[in-house]
DNA sequence: ACACAAGCGGAGCGGTTCTCTCCATTTGGA
DNA sequence: TCCAAATGGAGAGAACCGCTCCGCTTGTGT
């Protein structure tokens, strides 16, 4: 539907980049919220021309980030590849979580059915059943209390995620404190904690993470005036 | 600056009433962003009388919530009563994670400071000490990690409200399971997992979050048509 | 019973935001 | 050279939201 209909003039193609680019960036510094009309400005285009090359918004979103979400997977797989079943899930989840506060649209994309089409939602498809062979290796090889299933993991992403989201600003790392405690709290015997990765947010830290957190709309200019 | 400059009118006072009543409801229910049109229209009269009332949205909100935050501290400091260190702490974050998920605003007064004004950032002030208390005697007794602090605790709380907000409409309870790791990765020391308070959530149950999860807006009628 | 201040409702103003269209103009390439 | 392809960006259209204003109603003190 793109490259095979018409080859697509020089200059449309080169544009037709840009836009992607600019999109991908702002999608991962802003989330998934931003208008087309930054993206058209960032890429220094027309709007016109961004929807002459994608329908619409979903459509932009929907090609964008089957990529990112194959990174997921693809996270996944190399966790399964890790040795140690502990040590793999750890990577998924952290490496995964990483992904995440990079990029603040893929986390929207990962847990919600609202956005993104068809290729979205294949894509996060592929990730279930390898999150799991994560997991049950890791309880059949005893490191991973029995009592939790996949979703109970998906859901810790979700909260790690928003910890991260919420202190973005103040402390880019606090939210490996939490999720250190949480996965002390996945083994199924523990004698002592696991040390902490980092220090923990200080009041500062606290009151700019409250001041920048809307808990619906956020305020701020994308990019430039 | 009520009941002082002037008795208010009978009719009047009973509106004022109805106004506090529609908006605690509606702010739980939807959260901070619902329209003062809505609430007014929940209470069963016009805009004018909320505002006549009611400078703007901040002070409803003020009024309203001064003395739900001064509930969660109650909470902790019911937290304290308890002799057992350790059931003391985990009452009050499982109280005050309770009372988050049956009323979505105070999540957001909690956790944000754009919301509400000097009385409710006085009421939240009132909090922290006496979690710290809680937090203390607990790690002295050597039942908790000695690794966290008290705004650890502020990011776990905001961590599972986002679950319970994520699952509300799937399963109202599931956020207790993610809440128990938690707080088994809390324990300096444990042998055991602690058994699950209730079963996982299912594949229905995940769909059904991620289409309730805006990530940013919401949509639903409040209330009437 | 009456008069008038207090109170009322809700249309609508002024503002913002966001997606998407339209068309006069420019540009690539056969 | 010439025209289809591509462009840009003003602005239509459709929300939403906080708040005001004013003609009408109602409580209340006398």
């Amino acid at each position: 539907m793109t490259t095979l209909d018409r080859p697509l003039r020089k200059d449309a193609e080169r544009n037709r980049q840009r836009v992607m680019v600019a999109a991908r960036e702002l999608f991962a510094e802003e989330g998934l919220d931003v208008t087309l009309d930054d993206i058209a400005r960032r890429a220094g285009v027309g709007v016109g021309t961004v929807y002459r090359r994608f329908p619409d918004k979903e459509q932009l979103i929907d090609a964008l980030f089957e990529e990112r979400i194959a990174a997921v997977a693809a996270i996944a797989n190399d966790g399964l590849d890790i040795a140690d079943p502990w040590t793999g899930l750890v990577h998924f989840l952290e490496a995964s979580l990483e992904l995440q506060v990079v990029d603040r649209g893929l986390k929207q994309v990962l847990l919600s059915t609202t956005h993104g089409q068809a290729r979205v939602e294949d894509a996060r498809d592929t990730i279930e059943p390898i999150v799991i062979a994560l997991l049950t290796r890791a309880q059949e090889a005893g490191v991973v209390r029995d009592d939790i299933v996949v979703h109970d993991l998906v859901l810790m992403q979700h909260a790690i995620g928003e910890v991260a989201d919420y202190t973005r600003e103040a402390d880019p790392d606090v939210w490996r404190r939490t999720l250190l405690v949480l996965l002390d709290g996945l083994r199924p015997d523990r004698r002592r904690p696991t040390p902490m990765p980092g220090p923990p947010l200080d009041a500062a830290g606290l009151l700019c993470s409250m001041q920048h957190w809307g808990g619906s709309r956020r305020r701020s200019s994308p990019s430039g005036a």
